[in-house]
DNA sequence: TTGTACGCGTTATCAT
DNA sequence: ATGATAACGCGTACAA
């Protein structure tokens, strides 16, 4: 059934049922409802390729991340998805993995569908070097960009961050002000966030004046899932003498490691050993006691920007950069004075 | 930049042009290179809209869930993406809650949008009766349905599942022949999966000779993310006097939730409570003790939906069903006889 | 208020 | 080996 068999049908010409379909205002209502009876007898909708060709568009916004079912990025999908649906437009989804190449080619990809606009999720798009962040700028000439937790200067790129330097040295700050200075920095990612976050908790030891010892900031490169790994790994370090009695981790799921490791060796939490996770998800609740962590405004983020996207989509001038502040929430891991 | 254009740029035709791009074989090899030289010195793609209307696909595929977020369900759509990638689609994600409304919203949109197929991700697309499972039937009759963990005999409907019925029974004869018979079996969800389970458990029961306790099955109406609520729920139960020597969960959220019942209320785990928990998910390895879990084959139930997803759009005979047999993972929630 | 005819950018068929 | 041209199904300018 296409548009032309529903115009014979009813008797009309195409252009006639092309209005009744768009709710153009300029039809008689008896032909607007004999059209409608035919339309809805056969089940007919428009052909969505041909409208996609004749309108370049067919309102669908590529989402590109490293690893959807990544705690922090699933949710970050789930709101993303949500709002952007909410204002008519669908997800095409894909996972770039973290490899250069692949996310090149992710979004290659993207471009090549016409997608109305491209979000990247997740802060591991954007690299230290500007050449490396070339292939986003190429895509941006092509279809508008946005960012959630990365940021880069470039037209037609939006982004949407936490302010994750800030957000940590709170948390590091927390720590010293409690008189805990022997703070492990933990973490696992050299994205832009990642280098933001440790860049927050170097700035804190600064600022209190404390040496930042190289082995207080430890790289774990096992699996973002793996929380026995990261015990292990604490273990060990503990084994070689390292001395520390807090964690400030860049990640729930290490933090969620650190208590496992606490547990390990009979350190008592908060007594012996504070943690701070981040990201505020469901691990901290998960573990006993409850993990202390970084709220970073997930859903704010993403609401906020989608409705850039929205704004930019309907040609509206928009804001390059959302920022909001993180919020440390305190749990069972820490006892601040604050 | 079109294929007009860069047919006058080579000085052929479009004909020859989209043969280069398609890679016919009848090509001059000069003719090729010179048009080749051309299509990569602009940088042409063709326009994604206008293949798509010709050849009435634009290879991707549908994936509706009911919630991206969920632990399992965001594992579930990285595997089914990969793998789909991998041979040449891409995928729309939809999330669809779990309103009947809106699931048969999410799938209409995706035949209208002329999807090769829809995979319905999760268990709680399948009613108990067929009048509401219509949909799917209706929807089956435009593109091919596939589903995850559910099961449905209608042409043109495949499925991959794990036999949650085995699975669970076997948990609950574990338990009960190890010597507990005071087993609370608690749940969160009456889709497809979940009645499956739950009859795995009250079967158990029967088989050996066990009067199932009404008061034994409990329904958890909280959020999916609550553990807290779990817990609480747990502790209230108690406070009204029920007695029960082992949790049995249809999910691993609800399994956490026992073991923070169970640090709480001082009681040993697993000397006096044991705790199995259901989907094997990061979940398990966060608390301490870890959670015995069910491992359900996420990933290989996965890899054959897609497969025979495959299979089906090259027109290749399938098999209706698969199914994935369960295994109880043993961890330091229970201590099994086995 | 309605209809005709063209354009969107491919792929595929049929000549040559 | 290559070119001309007809689909594909819609939206819309323009004419009536």
């Amino acid at each position: 059934m296409n548009i032309y068999d529903i115009s014979k049908q009813a008797g009309v010409s195409i252009a006639t049922v092309s209005r009744v379909l768009n709710g153009s205002p300029n039809v008689k209502p008896s032909t607007r409802r004999k059209v409608m009876d035919i339309i809805d007898q056969y089940g007919y909708t428009p052909n969505a390729f041909a409208r996609g060709l004749g309108l370049d568009t067919m309102n669908s916004i590529g989402i590109i991340c490293a690893d959807s079912s990544d705690l922090y990025l699933s949710k970050a999908i789930y709101y993303i998805e949500g709002n952007l649906r909410k204002n008519g437009y669908n997800c095409i989804l894909t996972c770039s993995g973290y490899n250069h190449d692949d996310k090149e080619a992710a979004l290659a990809m993207m471009i090549n569908r016409r997608v109305d606009a491209v979000i990247l999720v997740g802060s591991n798009y954007i690299e230290a070097d500007d050449e490396t962040n070339r292939y986003i700028m190429n895509a941006a000439a092509q279809s508008p960009v946005f960012l959630l937790n990365a940021s880069m200067d470039c037209p037609n790129v939006f982004c949407a961050t936490c302010d994750d330097f800030k957000a940590m040295q709170d948390a590091a700050l927390a720590l010293i002000d409690s008189g805990i200075t022997d703070i492990l920095y933990l973490y696992n990612s050299h994205s832009y966030s990642g280098r933001r976050k440790l860049g927050g908790y170097r700035s804190a030891c600064e600022i209190r004046k404390l040496d930042i010892a190289q082995d207080l900031m430890q790289f774990y490169e096992g699996s973002h899932e793996d929380i026995d790994g990261v015990c292990r790994f604490l273990c060990g370090l503990r084994a070689q003498g390292l001395v520390f009695r807090a964690v400030l981790a860049s990640e729930d799921m290490l933090a969620a490691g650190a208590v496992k490791y606490a547990k390990k060796n009979g350190i008592a939490i908060p007594d012996e050993l504070s943690v701070i996770g981040y990201n505020n998800s469901l691990l901290t609740t998960c573990s006993d006691p409850e993990i202390t962590s970084v709220d970073n405004k997930l859903e704010a983020l993403c609401f906020q920007l989608v409705r850039t996207c929205i704004g930019v989509l309907n040609g509206e001038k928009m804001p390059p950069k959302i920022i909001y502040s993180g919020e440390l929430v305190h749990k069972g891991t820490t006892r601040l004075v604050h």
